[in-house]
DNA sequence: GTTCTCATGTCAACTATATTGACTTGAGAA
DNA sequence: TTCTCAAGTCAATATAGTTGACATGAGAAC
């Protein structure tokens, strides 16, 4: 597990704009790095990272989803997978039973515990939405998740 | 270097929303891949990677930048930019050189390959910026830019 | 009832990106 | 001549991912 994550290169750094574009490209750079960084810290401080927060946020989100489901969602390898699902089990973050009926399946769900450490990293990423769009406003806010739609479905 | 990098978990995957910030928090994780996806999947090409674009990015706009100002700005240790540092200059994507007064330091520059690989990744991500911002017209891309703003200078 | 399929699990080897710590080198300054 | 400081290098480690190969165990098909 990496140390406390020292702030590092946070400078918004005062490059020269080659294109009118540059400021854009820079600000999703420093924006992701602004909603996570409280976040990861938390995470760290639990002995676990993003990969275990990414897990958990699926699984909260999808009660009893099976393990080939998730792999799934999260577009990694079942190998992957298979390190920090393991840490999040030994740990008690996440029970698996198989299910009555389709017993071919384990079926994930988070312990009390889990969804403590889930809803609390989540919640270091939501206050940084929360006061950005507080300062928007509704439009501001709105037109935030036009582009950000925009920019996702490029695919 | 990564294949071809799958189209991974790009679903925009259907989770049930248990809190109303839940969608904003999905839009930066899916946003920042929708930006970076054909960048990333034209440097894999160029047998480069997203470390090997930043160093080429800042270096553009900051022509005989010394490594430690290097360093500084991307915020990784001098033993994590050696590689792929030297990469690049072996690939003769940059050079460096001591300035003639503060010996001291090397100065590093892009190339003429250098700067049209640097141009053509970026090109990419801007690409996708630019077509999310003809959508959302003059007003709402200054939305977007001040709630990223916010975001990024949380810290 | 044996065989086929399919979800899951696990082992090994590999790559890439990062870290810290300990050192060397070489130039400039005190 | 010694001290400082930017840069370079080596080793060990952690994390996050990959592919390939193979085991297990349950359900379905014949």
């Amino acid at each position: 597990m990496p140390k406390t994550s020292q702030a590092a290169g946070l400078h918004r750094a005062s490059l020269a704009k080659l294109h009118d574009l540059d400021a854009a490209l820079e600000l999703m750079y420093y924006g992701w790095r602004g909603m996570t960084l409280e976040a990861d810290d938390y995470l760290a401080r639990q002995g676990l990272s993003r990969p275990h927060h990414r897990i958990l946020y699926v699984v909260a989100r999808r009660p009893d989803i099976a393990i080939g489901a998730l792999i799934e969602i999260l577009g990694i390898s079942k190998q992957a997978l298979n390190r920090p699902l393991n840490l999040l089990l030994e740990r008690k973050l996440l029970t698996s039973k198989r299910s009555p009926e389709q017993h071919r399946s384990k079926l994930l769900r988070l312990t009390a515990a889990g969804h403590r450490i889930e809803q609390r990293a989540s919640d270091h990423e939501r206050k940084v939405m929360r006061q950005a769009f507080e300062r928007a406003g509704a439009s501001g806010t709105a037109a935030w998740m036009a582009v950000m739609e925009a920019i996702a479905d490029n695919n």
